[in-house]
DNA sequence: TTCTGTCAAGCGATC
DNA sequence: GATCGCTTGACAGAA
């Protein structure tokens, strides 16, 4: 089982997407996009490979208005070929399973043929991409069903007959999923017996709109398995959790490992591939590979913990000292109990006077070299801080200016500056 | 330098 | 029929 996350990182260097204007879009700009883009992938890829994390979906942003011809003119494919065979390679050699996710806004159901052709076009764009990369038919592209337009049979009828319209190259890849407030699982997967296409079940989609609430995760996973064949890979499936107090279908801030515990014990033995779709992408990723992984070492949890030490510092120093001495045990693997703590840690609002310990810690780092207007302006937004909340963010803004000055690589490459 | 509004996409609910 | 909300991160211009 691989367990992944979708298109962007946190707290990890050079791995940000651009993306421009239309009005911008000039060829050279372009271009220069284009580069920085592949160039912040193979820094993904890389990061993934270093952190055991075998399942990525790429961004569909990465090739900038890519299936608008009038706007992106470039032969991308051709003029990047070098640097796409660097990325096929790389992705190879770790054994990552790399996939792409068009959004609500492709749809190939429309009764508008304008839409429907725009969306074949960037079904084309994104079927182009992963061939570039010279990655096998597993490399799946997924697409949600569409829209209903008041007759629900006849919008069905139309993505049928669409689908059988599409480039093979196309076919080949795509992949459905049930949504949730058009498409039910068990609608997809009629769907599915009348184009070949394999089905990803999504729990929480599930979970909000489906005509047989009865039935278990698992009970969906075993029945959409016979959708997946041999050349399409391990079976994928999309798992997320509902944020609280947030509106419905909301995606969590962060995968709360009790609650994924439980299910993976379910499904662990289903031969599936997990797609976690959760607000802080790896640090999710990275926490449930670790927490399922039998043979974790507590050099693994050190450093997680020296990436998350400040975020917590910042919150609750009880917390703090309980990871300290949960982590003394050398020879022990605490992993549950570790991200318990950190998810508690991460729940609370860092009070003033936490914060303003946290930022002294980090501050130490730098408080020898300083110069002295720095250490002024240091002590002056200090004070601000412990009159008003407000100002902790200029406070950090200038932290984080400083350990770059100073070349502080442990605490950039921490999650101080990102919570 | 920091903040706020805008972009880009299509559906569907609401007035 | 027109408008807004949904979603998302980053752009882009204002302050």
């Amino acid at each position: 089982m691989s367990i992944g996350y979708p298109c962007i990182t946190i707290g990890v260097e050079n791995t940000q997407q651009k993306t421009c204007r239309k009005r911008n879009a000039t060829e050279e700009h372009l271009r220069t996009l284009i580069d920085h883009n592949l160039t912040a992938l193979k820094n993904i890829i890389e990061f993934n490979a270093e952190h055991n994390i075998k399942l990525f979906r790429i961004s569909s942003d990465i090739i900038p208005f890519a299936s608008d011809k009038e706007v992106n003119t470039l032969n991308w494919s051709k003029e990047f070929s070098n640097q796409f065979e660097e990325l096929g390679r790389l992705i190879k050699k770790h054994g990552i399973r790399v996939s792409m996710h068009p959004g609500q806004y492709t749809v190939i159901n429309s009764p508008d043929e304008g839409v429907v052709s725009r969306a074949i076009a960037d079904l084309n764009y994104h079927t182009l991409f992963l061939d570039s990369l010279g990655v096998d038919e597993a490399s799946k592209l997924i697409l949600h069903v569409g829209g209903v337009y008041g007759d629900k049979k006849a919008a069905v009828n139309r993505f049928v007959q669409t689908y059988h319209g599409l480039n093979e190259r196309v076919k080949n890849r795509l992949v459905i999923e049930n949504d949730d407030r058009s498409y039910s699982i068990e609608e997809v997967l009629s769907i599915s017996e009348r184009t070949g296409a394999p089905v990803v079940y999504d729990n929480l989609h599930s979970a909000i709109y489906t005509s047989d609430p009865d039935k278990s995760d698992t009970y969906w996973i075993n029945k959409v398995k016979s959708t997946w064949e041999e050349k399409d890979g391990r079976q994928k499936t999309h798992y997320s959790q509902q944020q609280f107090n947030n509106r419905t279908g909301s995606h969590s801030k962060t995968i709360r490992i009790d609650e994924f515990m439980e299910y993976y014990n379910e499904v662990k033995n289903l031969n599936i591939d997990i797609m976690l779709e959760v607000k802080d992408k790896n640090l999710s990723a990275v926490k449930c590979i670790l927490s399922t992984n039998e043979n974790g070492t507590i050099k693994e949890l050190e450093e997680e913990w020296s990436r998350y030490k400040y975020v917590v510092l910042e919150r609750s120093q009880k917390i703090y000292q309980s990871i300290r001495l949960l982590l003394k045990d050398k020879n022990a693997y605490p992993v549950i109990q570790f991200y318990r703590l950190i998810e508690a840690a991460i729940d609370q609002i860092p009070s003033n006077n936490s914060a303003l310990n946290a930022a002294s810690h980090v501050w130490g780092y730098v408080k020898k070299e300083a110069k002295e207007k720095e250490k002024t302006k240091f002590k002056r937004l200090s004070e601000a801080v412990a009159k008003e909340e407000s100002e902790l963010k200029r406070l950090k803004n200038f932290l984080k200016q400083m350990m770059e000055k100073y070349d502080q690589h442990y605490v950039l490459e921490s999650l101080y500056f990102e919570f």
